[in-house]
RNA sequence: UCCGGCUUAGCUCAGUCGGUAGAGCAGGCGGCUGUUAACCGCCGGGUCGGGGGUUCAAAUCCCUCAGCCGGAGCCA
């Protein structure tokens, strides 16, 4: 007898199979069990009539509590009362693990209830659409880079100091001399870009920022592509093709997901680059026409993010910050030295900023008169400094946050559900 | 870190003017051969977040601490 599961189910057809899972919900009218068994691919009603069954094991489903693993032997028939077109009719059932009690019921729950048991939250069927949607969008991401001609090169997790010195690092003892823990591949990028040409990277990044909003986790994970001589320009056209390319993958992919979420796709289907191109200071005036009383100078807040994003129909780039609010490594537009060549790209529907990057600074002469002005030690950065005494050359990157571009493509209020276990400001449990 | 709000049964909540605790769901028992958050009947279930105060009397008013939620700043 073959293992059926359920995301396949329609190859079965006619066929007695085993089924593995557990027992998301039931319904019995008496003489009749309807269970509603999740193996993990996805959930199907097993029919199970006392008239068939063995006595014991019709009298077991009847007992049986929520969330008990659980095995069935049945046959796969078509059913057009099923939400996925198929049914088992059972002719076996057994127990594998009876459940105690299960917390989370079909019924309401609270954020924070849910929160605490996030482990058992993950069975949910809202959760199994967000994290699949997840999984799509990495995997886009992957091949987007991948197809592209960029090499994929690691960089280290566990570093000696901080790339950018602006923001707050989980501090670690590492054999008696102090380490962090990385918040950005960027620096090392940089590295290996001039020994790759076109690179990237891929994984967690950590930030102890004392930061408690919808849109922030102290430990997300990050993708940052660097090329070798390519400039503002070819950054931003690699940018939107690429954001593009990922939110077209999970429309093609999973829609099915994205219907149980209720996201409405019109605003994904519009997301095709080229995207609007914004210098820093005209969106500061549209933002004044609009209501926002940001000074010069300064970075956008969230609001002024949901005002602008909320003018176009797609994603937005925001391109020549003011140098004075970015990083040291940021290459000076020549032409006005207090904007920079770099981009922010911001997601619409008041989902705000999911790329930021830029044309780095290649001068070692700027380069270190940047890490003075920012107050940052210059023995730490020595290896850096290399770069651009050996073949230094225009290079330019950007960084994705993939979280922030789950939430935004799910349609989710808050970033908590876009990862299985997030970490929160103060909250690592589970 | 700052500003709001919340905390009552396993969960989601109600609780009037200060007078000693309620519902739905979940759980248990029984019924039902097509249920889709099934339905019907019965039952059990409470340190009203902790501490202190006012009062004859506090879930209710006051103080304080904690936890959580929302927002701001910072950022992806």
């Amino acid at each position: 007898m073959d293992k059926a599961v359920v995301d396949r189910i329609a190859q079965f057809e006619g066929q007695e199979v085993l089924l593995q899972g557990w027992l998301a919900a039931k319904r019995s009218s008496g003489k009749i069990h309807f269970l509603q068994v999740r193996d993990g691919t996805g959930t199907i009603q097993c029919v199970l009539v006392k008239a068939n069954a063995v006595e014991d094991e019709f009298a077991a489903a009847d007992r049986c509590p929520q969330e008990s693993s659980v095995e069935v032997v049945g046959v796969v028939r078509k059913d057009a009362r099923s939400p996925i077109g198929f049914e088992v009719d059972a002719s076996r059932f057994r127990v594998v693990s009876a459940a105690e009690p299960y917390p989370i019921s079909p019924k309401d729950h609270g954020t924070a209830f849910l929160m605490e048991h996030r482990h058992l939250w993950l069975r949910s069927r809202r959760q199994h659409a967000i994290l699949r949607v997840r999984a799509t969008i990495i995997r886009a991401i992957r091949d987007y880079f991948d197809n592209n001609g960029f090499l994929l090169v690691d960089t280290p997790i566990l570093t000696p100091a901080a790339c950018e010195g602006t923001t707050t690092l989980f501090e670690l003892d590492y054999f008696g001399e102090k380490a962090y823990l990385t918040q950005s591949g960027q620096l090392y990028n940089e590295a290996t870009a001039a020994a790759f040409g076109k690179v990237y990277c891929f994984g967690p990044t950590f930030r102890a920022e004392k930061s408690k909003t919808r849109r922030h986790l102290m430990e997300f994970w990050m993708v940052e592509p660097e090329m070798a001589f390519a400039d503002l320009v070819e950054n931003m056209r690699v940018a939107e093709e690429f954001l593009a390319y990922v939110v077209g993958r999970v429309l093609d992919e999973r829609r099915t997901e994205l219907a149980v979420l209720e996201r409405d796709i019109k605003p994904l289907e519009g997301v095709q680059a080229p995207f609007p191109r914004i210098h820093y200071r005209d969106a500061v005036a549209q933002l004044r026409t609009h209501g926002s009383d940001i000074p010069d100078g300064d970075d956008f807040g969230g609001d002024d993010e949901t005002i602008l994003t909320k003018l176009y129909d797609r994603p937005i780039i925001v391109h020549h910050y003011p140098t004075a609010v970015k990083a040291f490594y940021m290459k000076r537009d020549p032409d006005d030295p207090t904007h920079c060549l770099s981009m922010d790209v911001l997601a619409p529907e008041g989902y705000g900023e999911v790329i930021g990057g830029g044309q780095r600074e290649e001068s070692l002469e700027v380069l270190r008169a940047a890490i003075a002005a920012h107050k940052l030690p210059e023995e730490a950065f020595g290896w850096y400094l290399d770069l651009r005494r050996f073949g230094s050359v225009p290079h330019a990157g950007f960084g994705l946050g993939v979280e922030r571009t789950v939430a935004w493509i799910c349609g989710l209020p808050h970033i908590r559900e876009t990862i299985p276990f997030p970490r929160m400001l103060e909250k690592i449990t589970p």
